[in-house]
DNA sequence: ACCTGAACACCGTTCAAGT
DNA sequence: ACCTGAACACCGTTCAAGT
């Protein structure tokens, strides 16, 4: 299943070495948190390797034995918080298993905008810095999770069929993070955050009654 | 209606000076097809200004004459690439002012795509250097535009009312951008590319259908 | 095992000198 | 007006020396 999400690119940004002492694992998140502080506080151009180093109260050979350059620092920090919202996609698709497409429709947009909007700054700083790096894999990893755990939960459904449920599930996870990803990209104003908080749901439930309805007019042809 | 769109950000990318004889305005344009030309061919880590201008045939300095600095230059390439889906999008609009809502959804999504997909590799190479400068004021910009040009062709629309219309065109033009940029922003698999173009304007229509019933239920109920 | 920080190569940017 | 390219400051990365 994830045996060609682990392509060259993938090993190539890996960590250097794992913690194997107390002292450093602490190093690591240190350094960790000084790149999102450093972040946040700085911007993406001023994000130099010396100044994390210095922040996580560290020397910039130390970062350079766990990270064998900025950009697997990046990809870790990015992936850290991927991996989270994957993980808040997954709980939100095992709770569903099950129900009605609505109900499924609107936990899986809920579960989505929350974990995004939980960590709104670090989100948006990691948007920002996003294209510095080989984000292909992750992505392609990532998108695949929350895609398969999507197309299970919809075919769980008690209340319908789709005949093509792979594309559907994949619009339906593109909508998702491609939707968020725009309007967090821009300022954050609290209006559009309402007004998609509202809205996001009614287009998800929209596109899988019309997914539906093709669904049943199909069958019934035949 | 563009004060607040010439902020000081977009002041700061600007150009330094604008070409007033023949030969300057060839130097500008070598430049601009130089960078693109490198981007796809060395990718966003080795595209340096020394590059740039050695592709484009001429020297370091003269490239600073014309561009403050990397960031302007990236920045005045992202912005042709985007004004011309905003002038595509544009025509679409002004080409289906008072028609049907399923026509004017079909229209403005197939524009938008068709749009993208024309410049598919200079829109994937963009994608990966639009984070390299600071790009919210030109990214609020183009939004606005294109969401003004929606917002205005969905209110001619003849058999269509709505409410809300600014959060539906916010949300119809969100999608868009959205959902197209996350499925180029992976590896360019043409059963995808299909599954998009098949999917988008089904996800269309039926928001917007959505929306309309809920304009006709709310006036109803009045 | 883990950490330090001076040293090196390379990139963005400038500016005195040219046409 | 426009162009050149050596020079400077700064950043990513390494590695010999320390605990």
């Amino acid at each position: 299943m994830n045996s060609h999400t682990q392509s060259a690119a993938s090993a190539f940004l890996k960590p250097r070495k794992t913690p194997r002492q107390a002292r450093s694992a602490t190093t690591v998140e240190a350094i960790f948190d000084a790149t999102i502080q450093v972040l946040l506080a700085d911007g993406a151009t001023r994000l130099t390797t010396t100044r994390v180093a210095e922040r996580a109260g560290v020397s910039v050979g130390t970062l350079y034995q766990y990270f064998p350059h900025k950009q697997s620092l990046l990809f870790a920090v990015l992936k850290r918080h991927l991996e989270a919202v994957a993980q808040a996609v997954d709980s939100a698709c095992q709770q569903h298993v099950g129900q009605s497409i609505d109900t499924i429709s609107d936990g899986l947009a809920g579960a989505f905008l929350d974990a995004k909007t939980a960590h709104l700054d670090a989100s948006r700083a990691l948007y920002l810095v996003s294209s510095e790096m080989d984000t292909a894999d992750l992505i392609d990893e990532i998108s695949l999770r929350v895609y398969a755990a999507v197309a299970m939960t919809l075919a769980s459904a008690t209340d319908a069929r789709f005949v093509d449920i792979s594309a559907v599930a994949f619009m339906f996870s593109a909508a998702l993070s491609g939707i968020v990803r725009v309007v967090l990209d821009r300022e954050v104003d609290p209006a559009m955050l309402q007004t998609l908080r509202a809205e996001l749901p009614v287009m998800c439930r929209a596109y899988l009654a019309t997914a539906m309805r093709r669904a049943h007019s199909e069958s019934s042809s035949k």
